[in-house]
Order: structure tokens, then sequence, then C-alpha cells
DNA sequence: CAGATAATGTTTGAAGGCCAACATTTGGTA
DNA sequence: TACCAAATGTTGGCCTTCAAACATTATCTG
């Protein structure tokens, strides 16, 4: 399978926390691919669903900074949503160069099944590490980016 | 600076491992464009310069491997190093499909000044955890792809 | 040895992200 | 009030990545 006989010398790449970082997040959203991929989601589309959810109503660039996402990368999220039925933008009469967004009933319904499926997906990836540490892990992180 | 006034509701998100993971990764690596970027050098390009340095003579696979990139992904960034005369492609004598991978002078150079502003950009992402919580971080993180 | 199978590097196409530039709309200020 | 600055969403260009298809070369097997 591997092509590794001699095996690689590293040097120090393995000190070096973005080489982890990369490794596990596309391991983990390999994992989150494998366990919700029947329902179409990716993480980014998840991520949008539940705050829209949690928000209805609020605006693109709200739910950008949310996510830590570019204004820009948000417009073809919604977008796919929208063609899939999932959400709908309407005009804010409020600022009419926002655009509130909602969930449709067909939203709601993949959101709630997804999540669902989220929960076995976190259990699986989380088995080989007790509750506590998974949640200094947590920690850890956010001390990366906040 | 940010839209947020009434402040959004985050749903369960920030109980998911890869929401915290993305943007752990995206802010590492904006810090190490910022320490880095004066050589231009990416963390791909120094994962790649970095193993190639370490085991000079391997193939494009192994380096994919190593670094847990697509073939085809690969051939992009020699291709783009082969251009700034920091790696050169050599046929293999003993495997005529394989292209074995040295160092330039300037790769060596180019190495071996990044290599040192990595280690200041370790210590500043690491700044805000004692050594025993990095080696646990990057434990953990190995726990999520090995 | 001959033919099938696998490995290697490449090309092409698609997905997803960023940034810069733009039009529209809003809000502040002189 | 009239103007200038900021916010909002969109578009287009670029980069990085993966996956699939391909030609070339090596290797295994009958």
């Amino acid at each position: 399978m591997s092509s590794s006989l001699p095996d690689v010398d590293f040097d120090n790449l393995h000190n070096l926390l973005g080489y982890h970082l990369r490794r596990a997040q596309v391991a983990v959203f390999k994992d989150f691919e494998a366990a919700v991929g029947s329902e179409s989601i990716t993480p980014g589309l998840l991520g949008a669903l539940t705050i829209i959810g949690a928000n209805e109503g609020l605006s693109q660039n709200m739910l950008a900074d949310a996510l830590a996402l570019d204004r820009s990368t948000l417009v073809s999220v919604i977008d796919k949503l929208e063609a899939r039925q999932l959400v709908k933008r309407e005009k804010s009469p409020q600022d009419r160069r926002r655009h509130a967004l909602f969930l449709t009933n067909d939203g709601r319904e993949v959101l709630a099944r997804t999540k669902q499926k989220v929960v076995e997906h976190e259990k699986k990836i989380s088995q080989g590490m007790s509750p506590e540490e998974r949640a200094k892990l947590i920690d850890l992180l956010r001390g990366l980016y906040k």
C-alpha cells in the first residue's frame, strides 16, 4: 500500500504544530464525510445550517464571521444550499443591502438528521481519548486562534 | 471590525472538533505566512524542502506519502520548487519511472533560513501553553489521524 | 518468456477557499 | 442638505487540493 521501504526521515517536521493540525483536520473531515456523506452535507454546509438554524434572519456577513469564512466564500455556500432548497435568502426590510437567511422545512429536517449522525462521528473520532482529554484538546485548539 | 451586535448563537458547533481544528489551522498557517513569508515559503513548500533535505534522492511518491499529499498535488509543488531552482528532479537509474529529488545549494540555504524563522513562529503560537500542554496537544492530534 | 498487474509521474477537471474590485445602500459629518 | 466613508453582497481571478484517466516502466505469475 505505502511505498516507503527505507523509512523516511521526518527531520523536525514532527515538532511542527501546523503539520499535525493539517493531518488531523484532513482525517477528521474524511471521517465526517463518511459518517454524514449520505446527506451530501460537508462540514462547511453543516456549519452554515447550524448557525442559520440557531439565528434565523441573520445576514451573510454575520454568518461568515461566525464560520470564519470570507464573505465571498459564503456566497457560494448559500448558493448551494439555496439551490438544494435548504435555505432561503430574503431581502431585509431594515437594511436593503442585507439578505436575511432562513432555513426551509427541508433544511430543518436535513439539519436534524445530520446532527444525529454528527454525534456518532464525534464519538468515533474521540474514541482514543478520555472526555477530559477531549475537552483539553478543544481548549488548546481555541487557544491557538482566539 | 466585526459585525455581530446581538451575538450569534453557535448551537453545538463549539463542541465539534472539526470546527476548532479548522480555525486553529487557519490561524497557525496565517502566522506561519507572517513569520516566514519573506522567503515566499508556504507550509507545504517547507514540508517538501524539509523531507527532501533529510532524504535526498527520494521519489515523488515517497514524498507525497510523507506529506500526506496526493501524487498529483505533489507534481505542482515540485514544479514550483524546481522553477525557483530550490530542488532538482533527476531520473532514477534503478527505476526509470521515478524521479529522484535533490536540494540545490539555493534550496539548502533557503531551508536553513526558513527553519530558523519557523522556530520563532512555533514559539509565538505556543506562547499560551506550557511545554507539557504543547506535547499533549501534538499527541492528541496524532491520535486523530494515526 | 509472455501477459497481466502494479507502481510512477503527469494531465485534466472539479471543489472550496482567499483576495481585490465593484455596485448598491447606509450612515456620519461638514 | 450634500458629500464621503463604511457595510453588504457579488463577481472574477488565483491557489491548493483531490480524484480519475493516462502513458511509461517494473514486477509478478503462468
